[in-house]
DNA sequence: CTGTTAGCGCATTCAA
DNA sequence: TTGAATGCGCTAACAG
């Protein structure tokens, strides 16, 4: 399938590699002329074969093969109005969860014969709507964002395109299109829930600059307030979420005097970094100290000692997303607008029931 | 700027959000009909506007705004022959260095007006031609390969299409066009060289089924047998390199019989689960065994005890790779055809002098 | 500084 | 089962 194109180099003009002249392509109608064809016949052939004689088929594949003939996927689109591409933005990629939810997303859309356009958006929604431009001009069939909040006229703007959208990690009855993720409310609810039925009562947080944390956060502290626990301290810290920041963290909370019992990090990633720090201070863990991540990560059960944590299906937001985008492209009906992929505390060891002096 | 741009409500027609239909385009000949010019102005006050009179491209700005217009770029493309798409592919994206390597890539791109269409490959070179021949009908102004070594024929095809291509994380005399990477030959000789020095003797490896961490396996082993050791035992994973490969491999090299000194493996990942089926066993890292890993991961210098390991700067190379291709694209002089961002041996504390009895 | 003409490479529509 | 004509939306090349 592949050994006839080998001999196309006698074809093909000898460019010497390095230099800056792109060789002028092979076309539909190089190929048609060589297989003694109509351009259309060729094309019908190479993506219609239903419509061409079985004949006219092998000789037209012969004739591409022999040409090193590539398809020009942008002049196809154009007449078509269908990319096959599903463009995506992230807040982050290295260091974090999203990674997960990406390579989900990119081997069920490759799957399918999509291409995935990747951009990174550093959680600034402004760098976030500027990306969006530019992609809105590659005509994706499809968008994946991340979180249901955007720059203004975002929304609109999307709309008025018609591209279908889905937003993935957090949940909303009123999405643009799609939403795929989990409550941020009820996690942060259901940890402050946990941490008061295991006794602690002087709380601290570490907690990313991103909106979705702070939602987690300020759900979490509303729970407490409603058992009559006011939170201690609370230290924001700028992504990239990256170890050294839950260190900094904890070591920031520590030195303001604070004396909590527990600590909660909006990601395993500054938990990681927070036990860290304990441990250089002397501070044991869970007994003096309670450690809370969220994410799950794969180090987090294998840390000393493992990090309690939520866990995330984070691949499955990646596949979902990529999977409703696909039904609504191709017209069959979508498993839903709004579709809610769960979540799971997972008790390890850096947490456990406090006993105080009485 | 954007502001212009939210009463194009009533112009445009109220589709209902979630229906299948796609609102017919506004084009550039919609905008310059709005602003009384040509489309061609239109097209230069957007693109070029040293060649257009202030006024005017004040004019198409807004009737540009208050259409919505979202320039179709498959069709500029087309014509320019310039699509500021990079391609690139990688082996894996989840749980593994090129996420890193991907996000410095992408950085850099997006400050140049690039974009990134991201493929994984899963380790896999057959399904990385499939890949390649769907990213080359995108017509990329350049692609990123992971590793020198594809699928015959894979050299010659993207000669051919004059595609200016960097190959990462590896090294070569001849590369398709520019290699930017390190040696895996002299990582795997001055581990060798570094291990011997410490005073190990019974080496076992548990190493990815992936060829450069093959290769930098075999060019350990060459050194240990120019020292006359002969290595005890190899244990082959199967990627996606995940923790628990590692400790199946350590469990496997045991169960064995084997009983190495120090185990070398291709990835930190391996390597925690390593240490962590170690400490399972009841095994003392470093007392009774050495571990050492690759990639220095932020983790490594976490865990307990922290790891040993080979310090890439992965993100350099996705940056680097940007700035080539770049350079190439727009003309201008590369920094050489083959860049060696070097290595670095970390030692941790999974690995120490061996005292042997006498 | 602005406009006219033409064509990028392909697939849709209609015809044979 | 195959082909001819046409246009997708844009910009290069050449006017003016």
């Amino acid at each position: 399938m592949t050994s006839p194109l080998d001999h196309d180099h006698d074809t093909l003009p000898d460019d010497v590699p390095g230099a800056g002249e792109r060789p002028k392509s092979i076309t539909l109608k190089d190929v048609a002329r060589l297989a003694g064809l109509s351009p259309i016949t060729v094309s019908r052939a190479l993506h219609n074969p239903k419509l061409v004689k079985p004949d006219t088929i092998a000789r037209v594949k012969e004739a591409a093969a022999a040409m090193g003939y590539i398809p020009n996927m942008l002049a196809g689109s154009l007449t078509t109005k269908r990319s096959r591409l599903i463009a995506a933005i992230v807040p982050q990629l290295s260091n974090s969860m999203f990674a997960e939810t990406v390579q989900g997303l990119n081997d069920e859309l490759s799957a399918h014969g999509y291409q995935l356009l990747l951009s990174v958006s550093n959680y600034s929604r402004q760098k976030e709507e500027d990306l969006l431009a530019a992609i809105l001009s590659r005509q994706p069939d499809g968008i994946v964002l991340t979180g249901i909040h955007h720059q203004p006229g975002v929304r609109k703007k999307l709309l008025a395109t018609g591209v279908p959208v889905v937003e993935t990690w957090d949940l909303t009855p009123s999405p643009i299109d799609i939403a795929i993720g989990f409550s941020q409310e009820r996690i942060g609810e259901k940890v402050a829930q946990y941490l008061l039925g295991k006794g602690y009562r002087r709380f601290a947080s570490i907690c990313a600059r991103d909106e979705r944390a702070n939602r987690r956060r300020l759900a979490l502290e509303a729970e407490l307030r409603l058992h009559g626990v006011e939170p201690v301290a609370t230290h924001m810290a700028t992504p990239p979420t990256v170890l050294n920041l839950g260190r900094e963290g904890l070591r920031a909370i520590l030195a303001a005097g604070h004396a909590p019992e527990v600590v909660v990090c909006s990601s395993d990633v500054l938990a990681q970094g927070a036990l860290i720090e304990a441990q250089a201070q002397g501070i044991a863990v869970p007994q003096q100290l309670g450690i809370m991540g969220f994410g799950d990560f794969d180090f987090a059960a294998y840390t000393h000692p493992p990090i309690s944590s939520v866990h995330i299906d984070k691949r499955a937001i990646g596949v979902r997303a990529a999977r409703s985008l696909i039904a609504k492209i191709e017209g069959r009906p979508p498993a839903g607008n709004v579709i809610d992929v769960g979540f799971e505390l997972v008790e390890r060891a850096t947490t456990r029931t406090i006993v105080r002096q009485p």
